[in-house]
RNA sequence: GCCAAAUUAGUUUAGUGGUAAAACAAGGUACUCGUAAUACUUAGCCGUAAGUUCGAUUCUUACAUUUGGCACCA
């Protein structure tokens, strides 16, 4: 998909089309009173004051008409520069654009305005030249933003669009927009029978389909498998804590509001779990330490509670019960640069066995501004903080900062990744942590016999199992690699009454494998285009051929081609794809 | 949570102030079949609750859920 903020001709372009945008808004509704209209990614928006009017499906394409109308006009857009003074005066009826002025770099004595026609706005540009220029564009759609993205804030009208040059270029980007909803993993999910809901369990609590539960049992034993080479060892704890497990570990302080409210049990108050840092730390504490145990990994498929905003849940991304694949590793400050290094390099090893290449590794520091969200300790911050970045230079790592992203006990490293549809999202994390670990009181003795606090770090390298297998599903397109297929083999006889005992002889020999045999009594066309519809990776075709050659026929999945091997043959091939994860 | 829209069969969708339709899927019968749909046939539905109305799936309101954004976040 091309970044329109980053092609120098369609930035402008689309920033011209936002002016555009909003002239013909101050044309259908004179009260409009504009803030900004940006260039991003995806085209361009601007955010609208209309007083009580609120944008509705109908007035769209009455906007968009108005546009049409404005640009065959033609105007010039001509750039003019004023003072700060004259800026103050000629937008003084304007709280929106003197906000904006009076926001400027002290510097910025000149300040700049386009007009068009009728309309003028304040911009640091550049435009097009004229309005002319802008022919093939879309409004995509429409919604309610909070002005200056805070929510304390009112909510303005924001409306999105998209310009290009060429009709091709628009109807291109349309129909990516289209492919990439065809992809979205709530459709793929719903198409191959990966996850249900349900009202009566309630929202964003997914149902696991027999289909997405051997998925995620093959993740869960591929990532096992890749920490206990490590030296992680997994525990099981429960689901809920008091709600004096998280005045203790600072949570409820900091995170009350997305915990679903605690429930009084005879004598105790539970929460449900929304993370396992107390359980693990406790696990810790249950003996005591010496530095030669550290570094200690503990690890779990932990299932959480999140009260997540009801407008945030969506599909298996962002759910209120999730499954973290969870581990805290208990290090001696010597210790941080290797585990994280360790950690790091486990999420470039996993990323590579699934493919995934399009990611950005963000690293989350605190805001220190802000003193309600974060501990405060400038010392361990800095020290933390400096400690990552450390070990990401070390590494080459490509990765950009982010303020105001960081846990309340620590910066973090994240992977983000997009989705089909929404904005980016965190798969991967990994947290440094000095703070949990001193209000745990947690110890190891040092060698000179003296309690020290060690340091721990947070990770989740599939983030949750959920949001994970959202992204894998988009990533293949449902069409999974044949090692997290559900259905890995679907064998179909030509004909029941004569190849169907030998179909089962098959069935048996891949009997290690997950098998479907398709004996209903239907023609071979209907049921090879199930097979592709399902998109199973291989599908076998047993016939009197294969009978009498004792051999198998097969087709892989998006492939048009037929193969005949021995059973032998075949179940090589499989293992190979198998180790190979493809 | 906020702004907007949507909710009709297992799924995708059509439609209407007089309780509803199609395709696919599912069940049945026949066909015994070589790589993306054999034919015929059967059954099943207007998110929930109020209101307006002689009568509501259709109009209104509330709630729930879903979708696109905002805010929040694994």
């Amino acid at each position: 998909m091309i970044n329109i903020k980053e092609d120098e001709r369609l930035n402008k372009l689309n920033h011209s089309c936002a002016h555009l945008l909003a002239q013909a808004v101050k044309h259908l509704y004179p009260n409009a009173k504009f803030w900004v209209g940006p260039v991003i990614e995806e085209g361009f928006y601007y955010d609208i004051d209309l007083g009580d009017k609120v944008i509705t499906d109908e007035d769209i394409p009455l906007i968009e008409k108005e546009m049409k109308k404005i640009a065959k006009d033609g105007k010039r857009i001509v750039r003019h520069e004023i003072s700060k003074e004259e800026a103050l005066e000629m937008f003084k009826d304007d709280s929106y654009k003197l906000d904006l002025i009076s926001r400027m770099d002290e510097n910025d004595t000149i300040i700049s305005c386009y007009t068009q026609g009728d309309f003028t706005d304040l911009c640091r540009g550049p435009h097009v030249d004229t309005v002319k220029e802008l022919k093939h564009f879309k409004l995509l759609k429409f919604s309610g933003a909070y002005w200056k993205g805070d929510s304390k804030n009112k909510m303005l009208q924001r409306i999105y669009g998209v310009c290009f040059d060429k009709e091709e270029d628009l109807n291109e980007y349309l129909k990516e927009l289209e492919e990439a909803q065809a992809r979205d993993h709530r459709k793929i999910g719903k198409a191959l029978d990966i996850f249900t809901t349900n009202d009566l369990v309630g929202k964003g609590m997914p149902l696991w389909l027999p289909n997405g539960a051997i998925i995620r049992k093959e993740l869960e034993n591929y990532i096992y498998k890749k920490e206990q080479k490590l030296g992680y060892d997994h525990v099981y704890t429960p689901c809920v804590g008091t709600t004096d497990l998280y005045k203790t570990s600072g949570h409820w302080d900091h995170y009350k509001e997305n915990m679903f409210p605690s429930m009084q049990v005879d004598e105790e108050e539970f929460v449900l779990r929304p993370m396992n840092c107390p359980h693990h730390m406790l696990i810790y504490a249950n003996t005591i330490h010496s530095y030669r145990d550290l570094p200690i990994r503990i690890g779990e498929f932990a299932t959480d509670f999140r009260y997540e905003a009801s407008g945030a849940v969506k599909g298996l991304e962002r759910v209120r019960c999730m499954c973290q694949n969870d581990a805290h590793l208990f290090v001696t400050p010597e210790q941080i640069g290797d585990e994280f290094k360790k950690v790091v390099e486990l999420i470039l090893d996993v990323y590579h066995d699934f493919g995934i290449k399009n990611y950005k590794f963000r690293l989350s520091l605190r805001d220190k501004n802000d003193k309600e969200k974060y501990f405060d300790d400038d010392k361990m911050w800095d020290e933390a903080e400096n400690k990552l970045r450390e070990v990401l230079n070390g590494l080459n790592i490509n990765y950009y900062e982010a303020i105001g992203e960081a846990a309340f006990y620590g910066p973090k490293l994240d992977v983000e990744v997009k989705p089909a549809v929404g904005p980016e999202i965190t798969l991967s994390t990994c947290q440094l942590d000095f703070l949990l670990p001193r209000r745990f009181e947690l110890n190891y003795i040092d060698r000179e016999g003296n309690k020290q606090v060690p340091v721990v770090i947070h990770r989740a390298i599939f983030g949750t199992f959920d949001r994970f297998t959202a992204f894998i599903l988009e990533e293949t397109k449902g069409a999974l690699p044949l090692w997290l297929a559900p259905t890995q083999i679907n064998i179909i006889p030509v004909n029941n009454e004569y190849h169907l005992t030998y179909a089962k002889d098959i069935k048996e020999k891949l009997s290690d494998y997950r098998v479907k045999l398709d004996d209903r009594d239907e023609k071979l066309g209907y049921k090879m285009r199930e097979s592709v519809i399902n998109k199973i990776p291989i599908t076998l075709i047993l016939g009197q051929k294969e009978v009498d050659s004792q051999t198998v026929s097969y087709r892989m999945y998006g492939s048009e081609e037929t193969i005949t091997v021995s059973a032998e043959e075949l179940i090589q091939l499989i293992n190979n794809k198998i180790k190979n994860k493809n």
